[in-house]
DNA sequence: AATGAATGAGCCTTCATTCAT
DNA sequence: GATGAATGAAGGCTCATTCAT
């Protein structure tokens, strides 16, 4: 009554009668609210309010405030996973393949800040959420499955060296392209930010690239 | 437990009027926590009685939790600057003393989870409380200068490419160290955990100094 | 008297449900509370005691203390003036009429001790809520408009003189009225309580009526 | 150690090693304080704050916070006191008198708008502490005296009209001259402060004495 | 005469959640 | 399928005060 406001809001919610809009609704406003703060971090009245439902209406359709969490957790794995796919690098040679995974992997995070932060947030939290999401552990191994096309390609070209480990490149990869999104606050607060500025970030990338490449190179 | 169990423990306590003392353990115990939980998902509680104190003595000495959580992280930030000044790589050849720092840092985050899962958690936080820390925007460029002295000897002799950077190869290694300790859970659920056993470690390690290395190689 | 005590007093309550009876309930334990103690010197808790419910649920319905106090000064405010409506003086003589008003508004402070001290408080708060109270700032002036038609027709009638002001002498009526109730209790230490006996009180309110009345008539 | 500055300010102190200094020092400051938020709404702290002083220093000098409330109302009775006693009315006809008593206090109680404060705050707590208080009981009758005086001067003179309670004159007196300080926030927010500028306050004193003086008149 | 260190008790407030329809 | 009303449990913090020298 007078906690919140909600009761006028309701009138604007176009999903009225919706159960699939109203869910999905939830999870894009829990997504943000759980991205920016936290499990912990983060006020369920917060979520409500982002949308202008109660939440009285999350409870409804997530039971409590971790299995909102863990829902949006999956969704994100999804997403994510669902954009792996669409990258295709059959007929490239391996060199060019490499390169456009690392920058695809290297832009990808940079344009998902949001899934980025909702696993450090998973990570403070020991993993704990995606360990009881069965849905995730399977799969999730395209990108391996990608980069050993690529590393046998190279091999059997004679440009990469013998004996890469795909599992082992692929974190690398994220390890870089993670850590450019995930530390840039601390990281320009002691170095400053000439490395997150535009021309850093062309740069940085290049560089990556070359790393992650000269790494694997036959000499 | 309740907190009146206090007043049996209190007796306990080896620091009665040593103010500096208790600062200091108040001060490790909330590393634990806040490492443990961050700023958010730490109760002030706990760290008290992690330490058989009561929560008032907490704010007696940082006035409130964000006070402790600052003060938290720059003590943490001081020991890491700290550790960093004892590591000597004078005299050493350019790949040597390359080599040997990213595996000082490599190991030292591995060590010091406390401190990875501070900065993690202040990330989550954008920065916002190592922004107000002013004792630690001004130093915390030693690794920078050693990097420097080792490329510009690397370059002279040869065996490095010119026109490197040392705050892009510094923030190359943190990257890789960090990773390696901040996203383990995540990683691992999805991936397995074959790169964090004793042995997958070791091989990462050295992988991780053959990627920096050869990527400042002159060809 | 323990907090948890409540759970038993709560089966008595017979307002459940009704959040009307619930914000008038809450309403007048805090006005009795306020009246009490002021502000500052008020305890949610005993607000809660009062009428057997919880701390929680004065937060529910006014937000914060300052929040319920802002609430009850309105409250107390518009019942006052509610009552001064109902005097009615048409059609009455000039100095009957101006000594009915008297002899009202000394009577209503009187039995309405805890909105005078509800007014002292607010003046140690230097006004600072009824500031902010936007509903109380118009209104308030029907005492002044009557005071007004009294001067004119006295003035008119022969029997005031002329150049009153209505402001000044419901002000003259204020003082005496309020003080009477204000600071009856220093002043009875000091001077004894003669003048607050019963017979004393009656006294007192005829000469108030003298008083302002013979300050009114044209000489 | 954490919590005030106190240490460093301590330095400033003019009157170390000087206890009645230190006292009157502290009594200063408290009246100060409890004038702007009464009993409870005042910190010990700020108290000290004030003349930079530790709080224990308040305890060793007054043993607790009504120890030092109770010598700040009493110290500023008799301040009061002190001042009324210079007044000076022998001589003077009747009415001159009395008119000069009413602008004496009336002026008075408007330049010691703490010592108001102090006593709206007293009877916001019934008087118990100046109850308590056995020197204000006995004196402060100088005033009655006066009245006294003057009353029967007057109807001598047969100017006054008989019969008149020198006591209730003074309770008029002060009703009008406290009531000008202590409700002067309330009243002006609703009826605006035209009557509190410095010409309405100069027409007001001379109504006041008009009020007064007419009331004892003989017809 | 004075003080640095410490503290028990209690304050206002917030949180996720459940009751009842 | 949906919701307005209510709440237990705990959270951070503040207060006057005392301990110990």
């Amino acid at each position: 009554m007078t906690e919140s406001s909600d009761a006028e809001n309701k009138r604007v919610r176009s999903w009225k009668q919706d159960p699939e809009a109203v869910r999905a609704d939830i999870l894009r406003a829990a997504k943000t609210e759980f991205a920016k703060h936290g499990l912990a971090g983060t006020r369920v009245k917060d979520i409500a309010d982002r949308i202008q439902t109660s939440r009285r209406m999350i409870f409804y359709y997530f039971s409590d405030k971790e299995g909102l969490y863990r829902a949006v957790l999956e969704e994100a794995y999804k997403s994510v996973r669902e954009a792996e796919e669409e990258l295709n690098l059959d007929g490239l040679p391996p060199i060019k393949a490499l390169s456009k995974l690392v920058e695809f992997t290297f832009d990808h995070h940079r344009q998902n800040e949001d899934f980025i932060r909702l696993v450090m947030n998973e990570n403070m939290l020991n993993g704990q959420y995606i360990t009881q999401s069965t849905s995730l552990h399977i799969t999730n191994t395209k990108v391996i499955k990608q980069l050993s096309r690529i590393c046998e390609a190279g091999v059997k070209e004679g440009v990469f060296k013998p004996g890469l480990s795909p599992l082992e490149l692929h974190w690398q990869i994220s390890a870089l392209s993670f850590f450019n999104v995930s530390n840039r606050s601390t990281f320009s607060v002691i170095f400053g930010n000439e490395l997150f500025s535009e021309d850093g970030q062309v740069t940085m990338r290049q560089h990556i690239v070359d790393c992650i490449v000269s790494s694997v190179l036959a000499k």
